[in-house]
DNA sequence: ACCAACTTGGTAGTGACTACCACCAAGGTA
DNA sequence: TACCTTGGTGGTAGTCACTACCAAGTTGGT
């Protein structure tokens, strides 16, 4: 059966992987992005350079790489078709951010909250990675896109879902790097609402029905 | 006077950069961008490597390299403050846009839509161009805010234009994408007008006062 | 015991990009 | 005219991200 056999090796496989990126985050964080080599992350997991290409296919996938988009999807496709696209996105981008970010204070940083600031920040002040990340947005949009199920047939319609979703995430952008630059002492799903209700209007992300 | 000697420098210095510039776009079309060498541009343009780093300090920068931008933030310094922020830069850009696209039909491409066109379709299909016309997006964001005049004293009112400027680009760029898709034969500011009447609401760039 | 798939490591490249240095042409000054 | 500064240019050598191509060990299933 492969299914045991490849769920053991997945498991081992991302365990490795896991291992990878958490060394490769403290370096960077220490020496910085550009000043430390491929090499030197392998040598501090006690990996070969290869291996590392083997996980990760670039060098900033060793920061950039997640999978808090399918979060985002998954309460899109969930969430009702009666509301106004930008609406639908928003809120569905402000549980998300809840959930990552956990329910604790904005005074006890979690250990989840402070990795994603110190990938946040890296992600920030680092060009390579700042451009990547943007552009992975694209992929993320295509996928908020696919969940919102509008029809696919009508290329106006797609091109209307594509152009609410690119702009929610410029503004789910900007909050992120608010949000950084307050260290995260702030709570971050507020911000994105701030960020939100600036680009679209107070009401879109009001209390309503449907939450 | 180092007046006219350095005008004098300047102007070869920009002809030289247009020269390669042209050299690297068309061999980019011809052959694709990553299949085209930094040198290959070189002798193209009969220059050595070494100059045209000297002249655009990445490769990919043969490509982006523009000052649209300076446009748009003329345009928004220009608007009446008493305006939403995202209609005063939605209609800066749209205003940009056709300027820059010139009022000729939709049939007859003039050689600057061309020229536009082709630089689009290498910055979309190729993730490397992509990705870093994304974060110059970052540049203008912050030119269009230092534009809009606000205070920027409160932190708070420069959040919201930085949300309010990320999401009309994040629009802007979804227009772009779809413009080219067309190949060019929609008119450009009606596409990015249909974008932002998408994210933001159909008022927002409907007719109205000032124009 | 045996086979197959998976994972890892090594080697030798390519290509973008960066020092560091030398050369040459142009313009201003003694 | 001779000198000197300035700015554009070219060469060399090197670093580093990344990619084939190939060899070896390990693990899971028969």
């Amino acid at each position: 059966m492969p299914d045991q056999n490849s769920t053991l090796r997945a498991q081992r496989r991302a365990e490795t992987q896991r291992m990878i990126q958490a060394h490769a985050l403290r370096l960077f964080t220490e020496r910085g992005y550009d000043a430390t080599t491929v090499t030197d992350v392998a040598e501090a997991a006690g990996v070969s350079p290869m291996t590392v290409y083997r996980h990760f296919p670039t060098k900033e996938d060793l920061v950039l790489f997640d999978q808090n988009g399918r979060l985002v999807a998954e309460r899109i496709a969930a969430s009702s078709a009666v509301h106004p696209l930008v609406r639908r996105i928003g809120i569905a981008l402000i549980d998300s951010a809840a959930a990552l970010t956990g329910g604790g204070h904005a005074d006890d940083l979690t250990a989840n909250r402070r990795f994603l600031l110190a990938r946040l920040r890296l992600m920030i002040s680092t060009p390579a990675l700042r451009a990547k990340h943007l552009d992975n947005h694209y992929a993320l949009q295509q996928a908020i896109v696919d969940a919102l199920g509008d029809d696919a047939t009508d290329p106006e319609d797609a091109f209307r879902a594509r152009a609410a979703a690119s702009a929610c995430l410029a503004a789910l952008h900007t909050a992120l790097v608010r949000w950084a630059e307050d260290d995260g002492r702030t709570e971050l799903p507020e911000v994105i609402a701030k960020a939100l209700a600036a680009a679209f209007g107070d009401d879109i992300v009001g209390t309503g029905p449907d939450r």
